[in-house]
DNA sequence: TGAATGACTTCGG
DNA sequence: CCCGAAGCCATTC
């Protein structure tokens, strides 16, 4: 089996996003310290909804566009989620997504 | 061992 | 301004 250090980092990370915030697999990965790694980041995800119940659905791109909702069980489901927790997203886009965004670097130690 | 994939990001035309 | 291609790193076949 292969190591999952960096995916539990991304678990980590994934599950301390507060309530109504998202963020970008950019800021995840750099933030583990694998600047570039982004799709690793997305990589985790697509494990992390095997095992573990990671909010995948606060995780989108540097646009605030729902690029994983297409891996998701539902079609809007992740935009659901986003919409309970109080995110105004629309087209698959979070409407003012500065400023639902959450900055791991910024807000994690 | 090598090649392919992927829920991203950035640069160039 | 919009679209396309390349780069990146870890995992998988």
């Amino acid at each position: 089996m292969a190591k999952e250090g960096f995916f539990e980092k991304v678990y980590e990370v994934a599950k301390q996003i507060p309530y109504g915030k998202v963020t970008s697999y950019g800021a995840i990965a750099r933030y583990l310290g694998a600047a570039g790694s982004a799709r690793m980041v997305g990589w985790a995800m697509n494990a992390s909804g095997k095992d573990l119940e990671v909010p995948a659905h606060r995780v989108v791109n540097r646009q605030g566009l729902l690029t994983g909702k297409h891996h998701f069980k539902g079609t809007h489901l992740m935009q659901q989620l986003l919409e309970n927790e109080g995110v105004e997203v629309k087209e698959n886009q979070i409407q003012g997504f500065e400023k639902y965004f959450w900055d791991p670097i910024k807000e994690l130690p």
